[in-house]
Order: C-alpha cells, then structure tokens, then sequence
DNA sequence: TAGTGGTCTAGACCACCTT
DNA sequence: AGGTGGTCTAGACCACTAG
C-alpha cells in the first residue's frame, strides 16, 4: 500500500479483488469471544481494501456460515461495527461500508455551527503546498521516523463567503503520493483520500484552544490583530490507529461556534 | 419534586420508597419494539428516583419476568443504556445505576486537559451568588417561563492553583431551593444535585467560541485584557430532558487544551 | 416473491463475584 | 455453592426493499 498508487478507484473494483484474507474457521476459546473474532476479521477486510466504503457486505447468513459460526454472533459484531461508525445497515438492503457523504463529512468532522444551528459546507482556497522534511512536532504528531517526508498545505476557508478559518494540513508524503500536484483539491479530503490512495480515515481526536491571531491571519480573515481564534488541533486516525494527517484549524468564531455532546 | 425538598439521601432510602409505576405487563404491536418499551419504563424508574444512584437493579431474570418478556429483551434494553451512561454492568455483581464518581465526573463533564494529558481536579471560589427573575436570554436557555426565578453563581476555579476559569451558573430556583444558602458547594456539583436534591443530569450540549478577555475576567485569571479566553457554553439536562443548568465558562487555554472525540 | 435486517424467544454454558 | 452478567446458539416471526 505503500508505492505509487493513485488509482481512482471510485466505482466498481473491477476483477482486481485485493486480497481475501482467507476464511479462518473461527474456534472459541483464545481468551476472546468470538463476535470480537468476527469484528477483527470484517475490520482486517475493511483495511486491506477488500470491502470499500459503499459495499454491501455478505448476508449474516453468508458470514455466519463461512466463518462458522452462528448468526447472532455475526449480527453482535456488525452491529458494534455500527456503532463504531464503521457499518451501516438498512433494513431489507443490506450492511454496508461507511462512506464519507457530505452529509457525513459534516456532521462527524465539521463541527462548526451557525447562530441559526445550521452547518455550513466551506469553500477553501490553497495559499500554499510543498513537500519537505517533517519538523520534530510533525513527526511526533504522525508517528513518522526522522528525515520522513511530508506534504503540507496551508489554505483559507470561507463559510458564506467569508473568510473564516486559515488551515495547515501535514500529511505522511508516503502515503499521499502526488497528492501536491492536484491544484484543486476537493472539498471533502477524507472522501479523496479513500478514492484516490485507499485510505479510510475513522476518527480523530481534536484539542481545542483560544488563540490570538497572527497578522498573516487577521489578514486573511479580516480581523484585527490579536484578534481571539479558536484552534481545533485534529490527528485524523484510519482504522487500524495510523495518523494520516495533522491538521490545524484558527478559526474566527464570531459569527460560528464549535459544538460538542457530552455523557 | 417541586417543594422546598432537600433531604441529604446520599446513602440509604430508607423505608420511604417513591412510587413504582407499577407493573406494566408489556404487549408487543404498538408500534414500539418491546425493549423500547422496557427501557421507558426503566428510565421512568430513574427519573422518579425509584432506582437511585449507586442502587442494583433486579437481575435480568426477575425483571424480565416482572415485565413478561424474555430475559434477552432485558438484556439489550439494558445494555442500550449502560451504552446511554445511565446504567453500569458489572460481570458477577449486576447492573447498577450510574454515579458521579470523581473519575466520572472529571472524564465525562471536564475537558480541559493539561499539555502531559492530565486532567486535574479544579479547585473553586465563589465570587458571587444571587437569586433574581431570569433574563431573556437565560429562560430561552433553560425553557422557564417569563418570570421565573433563577439562581446565579459567579465563581473562579484553579487549576494547579492557577486561577483558569471564570464560570457564571444559572439554575432553575424552583428545583433547587435554598441552594445559595449553601455557602461553601463541592467540586462535584452534579453529584450533589442529585445527593441534595435529586436531579440528575444525563447529559450536555456544549458550545465553544474564542472570546476577548474583559477586564475583570483579565484580572481574576491573571491575564492581560482581551487576551484570548476559551468559553464554554454547556447545557445541562435530565434524562427526560429537562435543562437544569446553564453554565458558561471562560477559560485561559494557555497551559491546558479542551478535547473532544470525532468519529 | 424472495431476500435482507430487526425483533423476540428459549435455553445452554461460561466467567466472575460473593458467601 | 449460588447468583450475576457474558457469550453463543437455534429458530421463529415481522418489516422493509427490491425485482
């Protein structure tokens, strides 16, 4: 998964199947339940790019009988996937991989809302990209080793049509191959990342602080200088616990506000 | 639940049990699934402080057979809200209601962490406590009617002894009567709403912004005016959904970050 | 009509905690 | 030893979606 990808493998995979990683006949007993078996082998499928996000997956039937073991075990596993936010299920269709809809992307990764409670889509505008060596800090915040490569990107963000967040983006230059030559890139990342390099990010954790703005940024977002900025640090993670990008967002939260469940 | 209650029931109920909605004899069809059905009126035993705190409920058998349906049904009901934080599970011992632990309370209803990923206990001083008619703005927040009365609270809280936090509390003063007489509350305010009181808030909405400091926000915190200042606008509210309390706190983040889980 | 997931039941056995 | 929740199975029926 490492090469030079880029496929662009949005539709229909083709005869090209990646690989299956055989069925396994699972057994109980190894400490571990087996719908948590069960669970690890559908999240192996859904790293190794066997299933993509929009599949449909077998039937708990078909499951149950290939790995073996009853249907209400499988039906365990796929509904705690559910919940992860990994699956979802409808009713008389099927069980079916996440993808990032805009919808989605939304609601699980923008979290900035209006006065009105209505999310806005932003619009971005590249400042800057280019690849270069991680800094201590990137390296730490993506696991990489020292003199790893990099791709990073600085953008403005508007929400109705105002400037409202200024943006840099790391990524592990490894596995974005030739991410940087694409001058126009789309407004939902996660979705291009899954599309074009096979990588499903599934959460990400985000600290949040309130900053001064630097004069770089009251520029561009037409705010005074040491105006106060919300900063979202965000490490996005793929299924299997990767960092793939670190992001770091200021945004100017006067008319937008970031919001949060909690219990 | 209105009067002027306050009882100080921390531990044993003693024989004064509240009502128990009787037993309902659940019938599948109407339009609700069965362990819907269960979970309703196991919340209403919550929300009528029949199971309190700390309590055990009765094993998956009895109340399954209190409510005549099978023992699986209870089981997902259950685990429905041990998923809900309103019950825990413990292998060998059963199923209790949920407590606000200090572990509890710090992991679920405190988000500000410091730069080694600690959380520590705040320590807090009351600035000020009055009772008056609620503004505008503070019975859209917690849905009273025009005229009611509220309590508010002005307090600083420190974190490794450094003031960090401004807070301003606003509470309902029809269900906490007598609150501000209190002179000295614990840290742990929800747990002594529903100690004294017995509320118990489920769960908040939080929303934050970047604000400026005002000069005395500045000199409490031991900042410089308009330096920029986190502020966290939370609504609490009961399990039937109530709103209990509207908290706003603004935090200096230059030593400690706010987080939250994506995905 | 056939196939899918959603609900519900009944019963077996296991792991853990208490006594 | 007895009681609790945790796992696993098998089978029935319902609700929804599709062709």
């Amino acid at each position: 998964m490492a090469g030079k990808a880029k496929s662009g493998n949005t539709a229909k995979p083709g005869k090209a199947k990646p690989k299956k990683t055989k069925a396994p006949r699972l057994k109980r007993a190894p400490g571990k339940p087996l719908y948590a078996q069960v669970e690890e082998v559908i999240r192996r499928r859904l790293i190794d790019n066997y299933w993509k996000p929009g599949d449909v997956l077998p039937s708990e039937f078909d499951l149950a009988r290939e790995l073996s073991v009853s249907q209400g075990t499988v039906r365990k596993a796929l509904n705690d996937m559910v919940a992860e936010n990994l699956l979802e299920r409808r009713q008389g269709r099927g069980t079916f991989v996440s993808e990032y809809t805009e919808r989605r992307a939304l609601f699980l990764y923008f979290n900035l809302i209006g006065r009105d409670g209505e999310r806005a889509m932003p619009v971005s505008r590249i400042l800057a990209c280019e690849q270069r060596s991680a800094t201590e800090h990137e390296r730490d915040r993506l696991q990489l080793a020292p003199g790893a490569a990099v791709i990073a990107l600085h953008r403005v963000r508007s929400l109705d049509d105002k400037p409202s967040m200024v943006e840099r983006l790391t990524l592990p230059q490894e596995l974005f191959p030739g991410l940087g030559e694409d001058p126009k890139l789309p407004e939902n990342l996660y979705r291009y990342f899954q599309g074009e390099y096979g990588i499903t990010v599934a959460k990400a954790g985000e600290s949040v602080r309130a900053v001064a703005a630097d004069p770089l940024e009251a520029q561009l977002l037409g705010v005074m200088p040491d105006a106060p900025l919300l900063e979202i640090d965000r490490v996005a993670v793929t299924i299997d616990g990767r960092p793939v990008e670190w992001r770091v967002s200021r945004c100017n939260t006067a008319n937008y506000s970031y919001v949060a469940e909690r219990g």
